[in-house]
DNA sequence: CCGCATCCTGAGCGATACTG
DNA sequence: CAGTATCGCTCAGGATGCGG
């Protein structure tokens, strides 16, 4: 991971006369592009929306998030508690528990990442007919 | 596409008690989860925030988005556009132009989706830390 | 109960070359 | 200028089984 980026910021050191990642100087570009894919990758966003009330043990969260494989909570979780975007506490009881909650820094990036859902929840339907017409006009 | 879309259809019909995907029906996870990863890929965000000032042609984007490829952008905004958040005019000229721009819907999801690069913007830094102290620990 | 390791498939993506 | 077509690869992510 650590090569990619170093290859990704030489990659990305052209000239953006504006834009919307203009703001920021070249050797930011990189980083702000992997926390966008990781605030926006398939599970994170859910997994972050999933602790709005307060710590979840890992079987929990694996509930609340339909669909997500044992493989991915755990990956995605890593990566949250990487960031600092979660806390990871574990219970040294039999049997084994361990509680994971947002931590403040992942606090502001929930209520955007809920926004996001809603967003979606909100228009999924005239999306769905947009897509319906568009593919109808295309015929 | 469709295909898979009705087969996580019927494999998210599973009881989801309680989280932030309980508020709506399991036949419309799905479609929430198609949007999400809509909107969260790789450079739908910033092709969004890329038409913050009015509408943009074809090669504008392409430099206004730094690391895209044409491929990628061609088909990015042919999905905004089937999903009906940007809109596409076709200049008869020559040479020919083509203009980009959001629709009313496209600005809605604008907003979120700027916050977000706004976030990522202003905590790269201390993700960076973060990120910094935990592989530290881990040795 | 928690979660890591392994294998495997295919969607996503980049590079390149070509058209109207 | 604004795309399309094709190739090739990387890696996200699902399934399964094991280990603490």
């Amino acid at each position: 991971m650590d090569a990619t980026a170093e290859d990704v910021t030489a990659k990305t050191d052209t000239v953006v006369p504006s834009g919307p990642c203009a703001r920021w100087p070249p050797e930011n570009r990189a980083i702000i592009r992997q926390i966008m894919d990781r605030a926006g990758d398939k599970w994170s966003a859910l997994v972050i929306a999933a602790l709005n009330d307060g710590a979840l043990r890992y079987t929990d969260l694996l509930r609340r998030v339909p669909g997500i494989s044992q493989r991915m909570l755990t990956l995605t979780l890593r990566h949250l508690h990487r960031d600092g975007l979660i806390t990871r506490t574990a219970y040294a009881e039999v049997p084994p528990r361990v509680e994971y909650d947002l931590t403040p820094l992942g606090g502001t990036l929930h209520d955007i990442v809920v926004s996001l859902i809603d967003w979606a929840g909100l228009h999924h339907d005239e999306i769905s007919r947009n897509r319906d017409r568009f593919d109808a006009a295309a015929k």
